[in-house]
DNA sequence: GACCTGCTGCGGGATG
C-alpha cells in the first residue's frame, strides 16, 4: 500500500462526513506519512485532532495491510493531553477514526482516574493508541520495562503545546520525549499549538535540539483566520465612575442585557472571590435568573463544576460566572457570547477567553470588556488593538530546571535504572538542559547518591544506589512508592476557603496563617473584621465579629503582571491621546475629562518623555514614576531605584507598585534633580544592584519550596492524608538555610535565585525598559495633590498596609537593607 | 473623591 491510496482512504472519509479536507490537514498527513516531526498550528474547533489522528491511524494500516489482525502489547501511538478533562472527547473522535476505517485499533484513556484496575490491565496488554497526561506518562517510564511498552510507538501528539511550553511541566514533556526518541527507534513527534509569539521555537523545544530531529520537522500553520468582536462596555456616567477599584460591580446592570441577548454568556473574572461576589450580587438584583445562572472556579468541588458543565453544554443556563478555570477545557457549543471583567493582563488570555464563544469554524466569537476603574479603559482600547493587529505574548520556555531533572532520573532509577552517559546525551539534546557541564551533571548523579554535600549524614537523601556495572538504581520500595506518588511539577495551593457558616464564601488565606490562630481569635479579611472558629474540610469557618483586631491577613501569592505585549500596547493607547479626538477609541475618548484633569495637574507623558510627579501629604512626600510595564518589573525597579538613591544620601522609602508605575514614600524630599544628574536608571550593575536592593533571599525561599518539593527532597505525604502543609514549609526553610549557610554552590539552591530573577523579577524586561527610559526625556513635574495617574497607586498602597500583616521586625529589615549604613 | 483582591493544572505498583 502506498501513500496515495492512503490519502485515498482519508479523503473518501472526509467526504463521507461531507467534508473537504482543509489544506493544514492534508499538508499534516503529508509530512507525517513521510516520518517527520513536526509542529501544528491551529485553532481550537478547526479540525485538527483529525488533522493527527488520521495519519496515526493510516501509519497503522500501512505496517499492517491486512489491517484487521491486532497487534500485541505495545503502544503504537500516544496522544498527551494537559487536561484530564479533555481526554474523554479526544478518546471519542480517535475511536471514530479507527472504527470506521475498520481497523481493530484500541484507544484507551490513562490518567489519575483510571481505576487500578485497568491500569494493571493496561500493564498486560497496552492499547494501540493512548490517550494520557504529561505525569502519567512519567509513571509509565516509572514502571519495569518500559522500554517494551514503547518499542514499537510510532507517534506522540502533544496537544496544546503552548500550554506546557514555559512551565515545568513542559521540561517534564521535553525529558520523557528525549528518552522515547532513543526507546522508539520509528516515533515522530508532533505538537499542537494555539497561535503564541514564538512558534518556531516551540518546535525546536518539543523537537529537541539536536539538528537531525530537528531538520527533519516541519512547522505547519493552519491559516483559519478567527472572526472575533471585541465591545468596550463604556459607562453612561463616566464622571462618577471611580479611578480605583477591582470589582466593577457598577456596570453590573449593563451586562444583563447581553446575557439577556444570547443562548449562554460565560462571565470570566480574575479571582475567586470577585466570582462569588459577581454571582452573588446577579441573584440578588435579578432573582428572576435563580437556577439559570452558576458558578465555576478552583475551590469549588469536582461534583458541582462537572455538573456546571454539563449544564452548558445542554443549553440549561443563561450565564456562568468564571475564572480561568474554564479558560481552556470542554468545548461549549453553545456559548454564544463572554464576558471579560476587568483586565485580563495579557492578549493571549483575552483570546483565549474570546474563543470561547462561537466555537465552531467560521463563526464568530463576540467578548466585552468590563473595566472596574477609569484608567482600565485604556487596557479595553489596547485589547481592540491587539486583536486587530493580531499581538499575541511569547511563552519563554525554562532553562536548566535541576529540579525536574533529578525527578527524572530518579523516575528512571526506580524503573529499569540507568546508566549516565547515555542518559547525559539524551538530556543534552533538550532545549531546556543544552547547556549543562559535565560537572553539573556530575553534581547532580552525586545528589542522587549520597544527597548533597551538607546532607551526607541523612540517609533520607540516599536514594539511589551505584551497581557494579555503574548503573543508576533505586532498590528501596518504599522510596520508589513515595517517589511514585509525587511525580509531577504542580505545587499545589496552600489556600483554604474563607466562608461563613452558612457558607457564603469570603475568599481564600493562606494555610500558614490560619494555623496560626486559636478559636475565637479576630482577623480581618475582605474588609471585615471575622472571628475564626474551625477549620474543617480544608474551608475556614468564620463569624462577623464586633472587636478590634490586630491580627491581620496577607497574601504571599503573587498577583499576575501585565505582559510585555499588553504594556506596550498600553503605552501607545495612552499616546493616542494626543490625537484629534475623531481619531481615537471611543474608550480613549471616553477619557477625556480624566487626561484633562491629569494635564491640568502635570503631564500625559509622549513617546519620548518619562513622567515622574512629586508631591507632600500628611503621609510624607510622594515620588511617583510611570514607566507602564507591569507590576513585577516595578516592583524590581522601585526598590533598584530607592537604593541607588540612598547610596547618594541616606534615606529610607517605603514602595508601592502596580501596572502603571511605581511609588517612593518618604519622609523626606529626594531630590530628583539630583537622581538625574547621576543616571540612576542606567542599567549597568543591574543585577548586582538588584540583589542588594530587594530581598532577594526572601523571594528565593518561596521559590525554593517548589523546587524542593518537586526534586524530591521534601516529601509531601501519602494521599488523603496530607502532611500538615506548616510542617512541609518548615522542612523546605530549613534546607534552604542550611544550603544558604553551608553550601551556597547548591545547585537547587542557586536555581531558587535564578527563577527569582528570570521568572519573578523578569530581569530581561526590566533592562529593556531601563534602557528605554534612559533614552527618553524624564520629566519631573511637582504637584499639588494626587492627581487620576497616581491616585490608584497611593490609595492601593494605603489599602495594603492595612491589610499587611508583615511582622514588624521583617519590616525593619527590609527598610534597613535599603537604607545606607554609616 | 471614589477603596471588599489575587488563576489554573497533575498525581502508586510489585508481590504473594
Amino acid at each position: 500500500m502506498n501513500r496515495n491510496d492512503l490519502y485515498d482512504i482519508a479523503e473518501s472519509w472526509f467526504q463521507k462526513q461531507d467534508w473537504k479536507p482543509l489544506k493544514f490537514q492534508k499538508d499534516t498527513w503529508k509530512a507525517f506519512l513521510q516520518g517527520k516531526h513536526g509542529l501544528l498550528n491551529a485553532p481550537t474547533g478547526s479540525g485538527k485532532t483529525y488533522a493527527l489522528w488520521f495519519p496515526i491511524v493510516l501509519n497503522y494500516i500501512k505496517k499492517n495491510p491486512q489491517y484487521k489482525t491486532k497487534h500485541k502489547k505495545g503502544l503504537k501511538a500516544i496522544w498527551i493531553t494537559p487536561l484530564r478533562a479533555l481526554s474523554e472527547e479526544i478518546r471519542q473522535s480517535a475511536e471514530r477514526v479507527t472504527l470506521d476505517l475498520e481497523t481493530q485499533m484500541t484507544v484507551a484513556i490513562r490518567t489519575g482516574d483510571t481505576t487500578t484496575k485497568a491500569r494493571a490491565a493496561m500493564k498486560k496488554q497496552m492499547p494501540d493508541l493512548l490517550i494520557t497526561t504529561p505525569e502519567s506518562l512519567q509513571l509509565l517510564l516509572a514502571s519495569k520495562d518500559y522500554p517494551k511498552v514503547f518499542k514499537d510507538c510510532t507517534a506522540i501528539v502533544v496537544d496544546e503545546w503552548h500550554e506546557l511550553l514555559g512551565t515545568k511541566r513542559g521540561v517534564q514533556m521535553e525529558l520523557a520525549l528525549s528518552r522515547l526518541k532513543t526507546i522508539s527507534k520509528d516515533i515522530r513527534i508532533w505538537g499542537i499549538s494555539a497561535t503564541i509569539g514564538n512558534l518556531e521555537q516551540a518546535r525546536e523545544v518539543l523537537v529537541g535540539t539536536d539538528t537531525r530531529a530537528l531538520q527533519n520537522s516541519t512547522l505547519i500553520k493552519a491559516n483559519l483566520k478567527k472572526k472575533i468582536t471585541v465591545k468596550s462596555i463604556i459607562p453612561k456616567k463616566m464622571e462618577t465612575f471611580p479611578w480605583r477599584g477591582h470589582l466593577g460591580l457598577r456596570l453590573l446592570e449593563d451586562v444583563i442585557p447581553i446575557i439577556e441577548k444570547s443562548k449562554t454568556t460565560l462571565l470570566f473574572t480574575n479571582t475567586r472571590s470577585q466570582c462569588e461576589i459577581w454571582f452573588q450580587n446577579i441573584l440578588e438584583k435579578h432573582p428572576e435568573y435563580a437556577g439559570e445562572i452558576a458558578m465555576h472556579h478552583g475551590s469549588i468541588n469536582k461534583e458541582t463544576r462537572n455538573w456546571v458543565e454539563q449544564a452548558i453544554r445542554n443549553e440549561n443556563l443563561k450565564a456562568v460566572v468564571c475564572t480561568s478555570s474554564l479558560d481552556l477545557g470542554v468545548d461549549f457549543a453553545p456559548v454564544e457570547t463572554v464576558i471579560q471583567i476587568g483586565g485580563p493582563k495579557g492578549v493571549s488570555r483575552f483570546l483565549q477567553r474570546a474563543g470561547r464563544s462561537g466555537h465552531r469554524p467560521g463563526k464568530e466569537s463576540v467578548i466585552y470588556f468590563l473595566p472596574t476603574h477609569a484608567i482600565e479603559l485604556i487596557e479595553a482600547s489596547a485589547l481592540q488593538q491587539a486583536v486587530k493587529l493580531n499581538t499575541v505574548e511569547d511563552r519563554i520556555p525554562y532553562l536548566n530546571s535541576y529540579d525536574v531533572l533529578l525527578q527524572y532520573l530518579t523516575t528512571l532509577a526506580i524503573s529499569d535504572g540507568f546508566y549516565p552517559d547515555e542518559i547525559y546525551t539524551e538530556v543534552r539534546q533538550t532545549f531546556c538542559y543544552q547547556t549543562l557541564s559535565k560537572d553539573q551533571w556530575q553534581w547532580l548523579l552525586n545528589f542522587l547518591v549520597m544527597g548533597s554535600q551538607s546532607l551526607q549524614t541523612y540517609d533520607e537523601y540516599k536514594k539511589v544506589e551505584i551497581e557494579d556495572d555503574g548503573k543508576f538504581k533505586v532498590n528501596d520500595r518504599g522510596i520508589a512508592m513515595r517517589h511514585r506518588m509525587q511525580i509531577g511539577t504542580i505545587v499545589g495551593d496552600v489556600n483554604l476557603a474563607v466562608r461563613y457558616q452558612k457558607g457564603g464564601y469570603l475568599g481564600s488565606i493562606e494555610e500558614y496563617f490560619i494555623s496560626k490562630l486559636n478559636r475565637g481569635d479576630v482577623f480581618t479579611f475582605a474588609g471585615r473584621n471575622l472571628e475564626f472558629i474551625r477549620i474543617k474540610d480544608m474551608q475556614v469557618h468564620v463569624r462577623n465579629s464586633k472587636e478590634k483586631t490586630k491580627k491581620i491577613s496577607s497574601w504571599m501569592g503573587s498577583r499576575m503582571t501585565l505582559s510585555a505585549q499588553m504594556s506596550h500596547l498600553l503605552r501607545q493607547e495612552l499616546y493616542s491621546s494626543f490625537n484629534d479626538p475623531k481619531d481615537q477609541s471611543p474608550e480613549i475618548r471616553s477619557l477625556a475629562h480624566i487626561f484633562e484633569r491629569q494635564r491640568r495637574e502635570s503631564i500625559v507623558p509622549k513617546p519620548n518623555q518619562f513622567l515622574i510627579e512629586t508631591f507632600k501629604t500628611r503621609e510624607g512626600y510622594h515620588h511617583i514614576f510611570y514607566p507602564f510595564e507591569g507590576r513585577f518589573v516595578h516592583e524590581a525597579m522601585g526598590s533598584l531605584l530607592g537604593y541607588r538613591i540612598s547610596l547618594l544620601s541616606p534615606i529610607t522609602f517605603s514602595l508601592a507598585f502596580n501596572d502603571y508605575g511605581f511609588e517612593l514614600l518618604s519622609d523626606k524630599e529626594i531630590d530628583i534633580q539630583q537622581v538625574l544628574d547621576n543616571d540612576l536608571f542606567t542599567s549597568s550593575f543591574l543585577l548586582d544592584d538588584l540583589q542588594k536592593s530587594l530581598n532577594a533571599t526572601e523571594m528565593a525561599r518561596r521559590k525554593f519550596r517548589d523546587i524542593s518539593i518537586i526534586s524530591g527532597m521534601v516529601f509531601t505525604g501519602y494521599p488523603n492524608k496530607a502532611i500538615k502543609m506548616k510542617h512541609l514549609q518548615s522542612s523546605s526553610q530549613l534546607l534552604f538555610e542550611v544550603f544558604r549557610d553551608y553550601e551556597p554552590e547548591n545547585l537547587l539552591y542557586q536555581q531558587a535565585f535564578t527563577e527569582t530573577f528570570q521568572h519573578q523579577l523578569e530581569e530581561g524586561r526590566l533592562r529593556l525598559s531601563m534602557e528605554r527610559i534612559a533614552r527618553q526625556e524624564i520629566v519631573w513635574k511637582p504637584c499639588k495633590k494626587a492627581t487620576p495617574f497616581s491616585f490608584p497607586l497611593i490609595t492601593d498602597r494605603m489599602s495594603r498596609e492595612k491589610l499587611s500583616s508583615e511582622k514588624w521586625e521583617d519590616r525593619i529589615k527590609r527598610m534597613t537593607a535599603i537604607l545606607m549604613k554609616k
